[in-house]
DNA sequence: CACAAGTCTTATATAAGACAAAAGATATAC
DNA sequence: GTATATCTTTTGTCTTATATAAGACTTGTG
């Protein structure tokens, strides 16, 4: 390992694990080499290398089986990252994605300052319906800037099911990190109607995050409008080892 | 540290510090010992101790810093985490609280299974009123079985400034641990809009929660109502080491 | 005396190595 | 053939040693 920098061997090891894991060397669900392994590789010890994967694991980058191994976590999507539950029940449903389409627009001056562009910037608009057992329940909208991510073809998108997140780093070597997101509620407009088939004037669940790159720079604008007259929703439960 | 329980030390360490930390030991951002004196205390190592501590950061119980010590954490209140942030802006605020009223009313038939309760059992009924520079944004209500709070008094919650949370382990014991939010995008009712100064069928988003003691047992089921006209809800940044 | 630079003490933070526990795979007994 | 033991590999725990950070204290200097 470089002896150079001033940080930590452990953050050294997590940067090295990192840009592996960028570089595609695992596949996803696939498991890394033993922490003993890795320790030899990168000439550490093996108590070093947990120490690194520990932040990788909280982080949800990875996951790890006593016994087993330790994988490269799916990079699961935008903000279905969370589930929805029945307003009594406890059991949470994750909702399958149908992608609407791709296209191609202009920044906003909000938008372009947001994502750090100059306005009128290009981007890539995408949306996608969100259903629980048939039932439409969200709509989801990203946006992208085309100087990021050039090519970005509707087909791919499909081939990938949908996994914008997947696509980015796959295709353009960015790998997001998720952004914190903002709750708002709010009444259906026209176009929230007439695609999540519901009357207007009735109320969303909005949700809207900025991801960004694991190195700060602005990547993804995303809103997502869900319909919770049925069912809440719950993000993600995050991670840290389980008290009690 | 007794040899009888088939846990891990440091867990056990964990649950004794926890303890300790009920026991009111330590007040409020009071330095606990040395990670090396606890080791002494508990008779194992500085390591073992610090991988305990490490648990209690992540969960929000202490914090740390550097060359000076842990401290414990000050218990700040239920959904009030999180903050409001302006619809462009970066900055957020957190609100100011109005204590309502607390009354005695009896738990219909879901709750009091939410609850563990007996249906009909006594709950007291908290309700506060959240502000944000001099406008109302939010209606707070909190449930609690009257048997595991038995004299909750509105003279001793405003002496704590409405810090609930705080109250519920002082005087009773219960040392609660947040749960999963769910949200939800509701219109508002009668009550809400007369409370929230507000029109009925306004959009409101709704948060509920129940919240745990460190045993797991249900001990306070909330909900909000939050305005989200002007302002947008950020939950509490979750911790974790930083990646980089 | 005032003030700044050094250094001492006491914290947390990191690193390595030894050992324990868990999960599969493989061999063995019956 | 099937159940049970044992072997191997992997993550998980724990201790010891050392590094780094922050204040308090000391000391030199105008």
């Amino acid at each position: 390992m470089s002896k150079l920098a001033a940080q930590p061997l452990y953050r050294q090891v997590l940067r090295e694990v990192m840009v592996a894991i960028e570089a595609g060397e695992w596949d996803e669900d696939e498991s890394l080499p033993s922490e003993t392994d890795l320790g030899k590789r990168f000439g550490v010890s093996q108590g070093t290398v947990r120490k690194a994967l520990d932040v990788l694991v909280t982080d949800g980058v990875l996951y790890r089986r006593q016994g087993v191994g330790t994988f490269v976590a799916g990079t699961s999507d935008f903000l279905l990252r969370g589930q929805f539950l029945s307003l009594a029940g406890r059991d949470g449903v994750k909702p399958s994605v149908d992608l609407l389409g791709c296209v191609r627009i202009h920044a906003g001056e909000q938008l372009a300052e947001i994502l750090g562009l100059r306005r009128g910037a290009a981007l890539w608009q995408v949306r996608r319906l969100l259903r629980v057992e048939g039932q439409v329940i969200g709509l989801e909208e990203m946006l992208l800037p085309e100087a990021n991510f050039p090519s970005l073809e509707i087909r791919r998108i499909r081939e990938l099911k949908g996994n914008l997140r997947e696509l980015c780093w796959r295709d353009f070597g960015v790998r997001l990190k998720d952004g914190e997101v903002r709750y708002r509620a709010v009444l259906a407009g026209q176009t929230e109607a007439r695609l999540l088939m519901m009357d207007v004037n009735e109320p969303l669940l909005q949700l809207v995050r900025l991801a960004r790159d694991f190195d700060g720079k602005p990547q993804v604008w995303s809103v997502a409008w869900l319909r919770t007259e049925q069912l809440a929703f719950e993000p993600p439960a995050q991670f840290g080892a389980q008290a009690g």
